[in-house]
DNA sequence: ATTTAATGTAAGCAGTGTAAACATTAATGT
DNA sequence: ACATTAATGTTTACACTGCTTACATTAAAT
């Protein structure tokens, strides 16, 4: 009965960090909490986590992976499709997962390349995306390509971020705060048609 | 020569912290650091913002009055022009004084209709968005023109996202790490040109 | 002029990141 | 098989943080 060497503490302690981060955000998981959490003393974590941005990392890494495999899982024949599936499975992940979301797009971890897997990770999720695009798009022109990935992503990413913010401030302007705001409507009712729209326009 | 009461405190701290944020990043500001750059006792500042989120409030509402005023300095007959303008002005705000954006677009301050000043400062940036693009757009329905707010603004906030974190991702790829990324560059080298296109396809 | 409210300071608690010294166990070389 | 070493967990400690409470000083109001 030895309990003093864990065993595979690090694998534990990311997916309670994990846990911990989509439940309170990133803010809130402090290593003295995730070593709590996980029944350990305080400073067990930094045999396997330097730093706490490399926790984060780690954590964001974790994160553009299931974003990876909620975007990746539809297999349609059709580009369009896949396409489409891919943006909606993007903005539901950035509304459920919103607390991972800020970690991975946020600023807690300024510069991916210091941390491979995170690079890689999110890499992986971009190219994910020129892959679903050269299949829709006529033009395979590399760089066209990747401008409309650019464009793309942009627009989703921003949409993530204003769907969460729009609660505050268009849809409760000031000089009619009862106004409905068609436009959140027209997304939360036919998301798949309004990225339809979208990626037409293209 | 009485030091003991400041005289406006509460405004040399608002600018002080201004200052820190965008120089340093809101996550290095602490009203402890900030009452030692002012001079000032550590347990002051709490005389003139309660939490820290308060001080967070106010500072973003001083960037989204600077935001605003850089958006609509354009004073064109072409209502297409001054459209142009806000939006290179938005970008050029995101990517200069990021640190600022951050904090009025991330999480730090998660509930605005809790900071009237806050909530009235980023109403007033987004009332002046709908205004220029009302008299742009011939469709002159309000539900019409929102939606295409929301569309350019998620599009433009995007892009000042990504421009930063592109860096990262698709700049350099994996699999082929010299590869030049035309759009970023064709963002840097005319913006105003594609900014026009954009918002034709709107 | 005295009271009162506003605004400053001092001291202190609990929580944080992180480093250093120590304890225990797993892995490894002979 | 056994000793050495590396890995992993603990304890202790320091500097920093948000914030509360009690206290000091001064401006404003009566």
């Amino acid at each position: 009965m030895s309990s003093y060497h864990h065993g595979n503490l690090k694998k534990e302690l990311l997916s309670c960090a994990y846990k911990m981060c989509d439940r309170d955000g990133y803010t809130k998981l402090s290593i003295r909490s995730l070593a709590k959490e996980s029944n350990v003393s305080q400073t067990a974590p930094y045999r396997h986590f330097k730093t706490k941005e490399d926790l984060y990392a780690e954590v964001a890494a974790e994160g553009f992976n299931r974003l990876y495999k909620a975007m990746s899982k539809s297999k349609y024949k059709s580009p369009k499709k896949n396409l489409i599936s891919a943006g909606r499975e993007y903005i539901s992940f950035g509304l459920k997962n919103s607390n991972t979301y800020d970690l991975m797009f946020g600023t807690a971890v300024p510069d991916f390349t210091k941390y491979p897997n995170l690079f890689i990770s999110a890499n992986k999720t971009y190219i994910h995306l020129r892959t679903e695009v050269t299949a829709y798009s006529k033009d395979k022109d590399l760089s066209s390509i990747e401008e409309k990935c650019i464009d793309i992503w942009a627009k989703i990413h921003g949409l993530v971020g204003l769907l969460r913010k729009l609660q505050v401030v268009p849809r409760q302007l000031l000089e009619m705060p009862d106004t409905p705001i068609r436009p959140i409507n027209a997304i939360n009712n036919d998301l798949d048609a309004y990225l339809e729209k979208f990626i037409k326009n293209m």
